[in-house]
DNA sequence: ACCTGAACACCGTTCAAGT
DNA sequence: ACCTGAACACCGTTCAAGT
């Protein structure tokens, strides 16, 4: 974020750094950063890194080579950063939570993850996962469930976010006036046949995404602590 | 699915039926089914209806209204097929088993609702959803997290299911070779670092994935009913 | 009103040619 | 080894012209 020294003036205009697959991979995540999915282009790239396009096949094997290894920094990030130091559902919860702020600060990172979701670095976020279920006592053979199932749905929060913001983008406003839009067309709706949409109009206004996804966590905690194994008695 | 009689020979050649927005959405589900997402493009479905584009876009805004109209009738379909004679929680499973199965099927629906989750028909399962846990007991305040909370579970799922069929296909290969090859790269990785992981290789190789699905909506629920409210008792 | 298809703008990718 | 950039194949979309 605050490397944006390349354009100054003070170094030679020839002899710039050469060209590496991290600065390529450096650059894209900046263009994804600012103009979304839609703005990583090759020709983009060519330009922000002054190059050609044969330059940058040299150092990467793909435009999905590109986004892959964008995404895979970003996610072994949120791992290597997340304290541990809690308990296992405590630290489940911030697991969770720093994929959440993660993939809401890149929405970009959503979206790939919906296209290539085992990359090896939700292969380490799985690996966490599992490891804290058995901390919580849940019996080997439900680990694999109750751990895919955690996945999936933090999978399903990503997806949620990079459709809203890819969708927040193009039409160029916020997120009030984006509900406050959505929160119209429910009330539109024939309350007969959507009575519990209509309940929730009020609470689509007002709700908190990040509280939501928590609330999420919450229930599949919940739910997975009932397959708490009872270490002391032995059932058959 | 039986209707491919317009390539018989009895019709007269000139005079064929003329274009109609339903005959170009179920054209291009055909070719969606048959060749997977990038199958569809504009110029396929012109040879196929053997039209020209502006005929196509004289029915249709845009590709992703196409894609968009095709998803709605698939997710329509799941939900007006399912019986919902039993109780609450049976028929929640049957909805999102009914989710699961069409996407299994036409697993590009799974990659459109990764694009647009919040299209009409998804707002209809919404619905379902919220009613059947007011039924069991989920109290209105937690109830507008829970629904978000499965829809997005489900929506996981279906992105994973989008992802795994476009690798085999691209591949060309099956379920089991692919499993067999995500289990050897596992097998690979270092099991101190990784020892979830590798005690998930057999599980890995013999799961079913509509049942793992299912397990992770029986956690739901589970979490679900921790949240029940007691309607007897008033708590304040 | 409905359809045709050449043309356009814009992708990702390649490759002969340079240094 | 590393880079250049014209060229290629292939998209979605448009639009003047037909019926």
């Amino acid at each position: 974020m605050a490397k944006r020294s390349a354009n100054g003036s003070g170094q030679a205009p020839r002899r710039t750094d050469s060209l590496s697959r991290e600065l390529i991979i450096q650059t894209a995540t900046e263009i994804l950063d600012d103009g979304g999915e839609s703005a990583l282009t090759l020709r983009a790239l060519t330009i922000r890194l002054k190059t050609g396009y044969g330059a940058i096949y040299h150092h990467v094997t793909d435009k999905g080579d590109l986004l892959a290894a964008a995404t895979d920094d970003i996610i072994a990030n949120v791992l290597s950063r997340t304290v541990t130091d809690g308990g296992p559902r405590e630290t489940l919860r911030r697991l969770a939570l720093g994929l959440f702020d993660a993939i809401d600060a890149h929405p970009w990172v959503g979206a790939q993850l919906s296209r290539q979701p085992w990359r090896p670095a939700l292969l380490d976020f799985y690996e966490s996962v599992g490891r804290l279920l058995d901390a919580l006592a849940v019996p080997e053979k439900a680990r694999f469930d109750a751990a895919g199932t955690l996945v999936n749905y933090v999978l399903g929060v990503a997806v949620q976010n990079a459709a809203n913001a890819r969708y927040l983008s193009s039409q160029d406003t916020n997120r009030e006036t984006f509900l406050n839009g959505a929160a119209a067309q429910w009330a539109h709706l024939d309350p007969g046949t959507y009575p519990f949409v209509h309940a929730s109009i009020t609470q689509l206004r007002e709700h908190d995404d990040r509280e939501q996804f928590l609330a999420g966590i919450d229930i599949f905690l919940t739910g997975i602590a009932a397959l708490r194994e009872t270490r002391d008695t032995w059932v058959r």
